[in-house]
DNA sequence: ATGTAAACGATAATCATTCTCATGTAAAGC
DNA sequence: GCTTTACATGAGAATGATTATCGTTTACAT
């Protein structure tokens, strides 16, 4: 489990369901978790926790830059630790596996590309969605 | 207004609300229109339609590959006419304007580091979110 | 130990989008 | 041009993710 001071770092006080969510990630064997991942698993473990709970620390681990929020091409957000340098996603659509990969000419071609438009990045996402044929899927759901 | 056989040449009847629509993104000046503007706007010109219709249209539109359907950083889609090539989009945080831009080097090694995770890509969505700090902003709504 | 501001959980509210269904209409045939 | 009929429409309800409200609880500085 994470410690206190793992929170306290951050500017967030410590409390018991930081504490367990901030886990779920350190801990856990997923790095991409939603909202409804977070709340289904703690209360599958039986703590008691609300749905208001989960978004509002997400919310705030996002902005204490403790987890980065992913909008994947459907409805729902997802988190990641804040760990290792940044990097861009890849999601199979037919089992929905995510891989990671990390371009450095891409990033710097993103950065050209926004100067010439007279942009300063703050931010972007760069998303991929395919097949994952070489292995046949073999996280197919 | 666009022809009843452009609809047509995609296999969909020629109803009115359909011409309405794709004439708002053949002749209107904005490229990126979400459901809710679409909608307002034939409303204020005084044609009766409903958001079911908006939304129905617009999907059946996307599948006929006549829009393509973009989901920013929020929470609503906007959606933009198919001509010219792919391209990607860099929005600014301040004023939401949206700009367009294309770099073959960066669709090449997008495919390549597929590739190399066993993927074979369908789609890809880069988005990149900065300041148009060079113009002031001109755009600031 | 205790006071206080912050955090919590339950629940209602919101917002974009989709579904349901009774009515309307495009276009094929008479 | 006028029926026919399947498909399309608009109103409003329903959905699903997320956020706001509010009375209660808790972390932690005093």
């Amino acid at each position: 489990m994470s410690t206190p001071d793992d929170l306290k770092t951050a500017g967030l006080k410590a409390t018991m369901p930081r504490l367990k969510i901030l886990s779920l990630f350190e801990q856990g064997e997923a790095r991409h978790l939603s909202a409804d991942d977070i709340y289904n698993t703690l209360i599958g473990e039986g703590f008691d926790i609300g749905f208001a709970t989960v978004y509002r620390v997400l919310t705030q681990f996002e902005q204490a830059g403790l987890l980065t929020r992913h909008h994947f091409e459907n409805d729902r957000s997802v988190f990641e630790l804040n760990q290792g340098g940044h990097h861009d996603h890849i999601m199979c659509l037919q089992c929905g596996r995510v891989e990671e990969f990390y371009d450095p000419e891409i990033e710097k071609r993103q950065v050209e590309a926004a100067e010439k438009l007279g942009f300063t990045i703050r931010d972007h996402s760069l998303y991929l969605y395919g097949d994952c044929t070489r292995t046949r899927c073999p996280h197919r759901k």
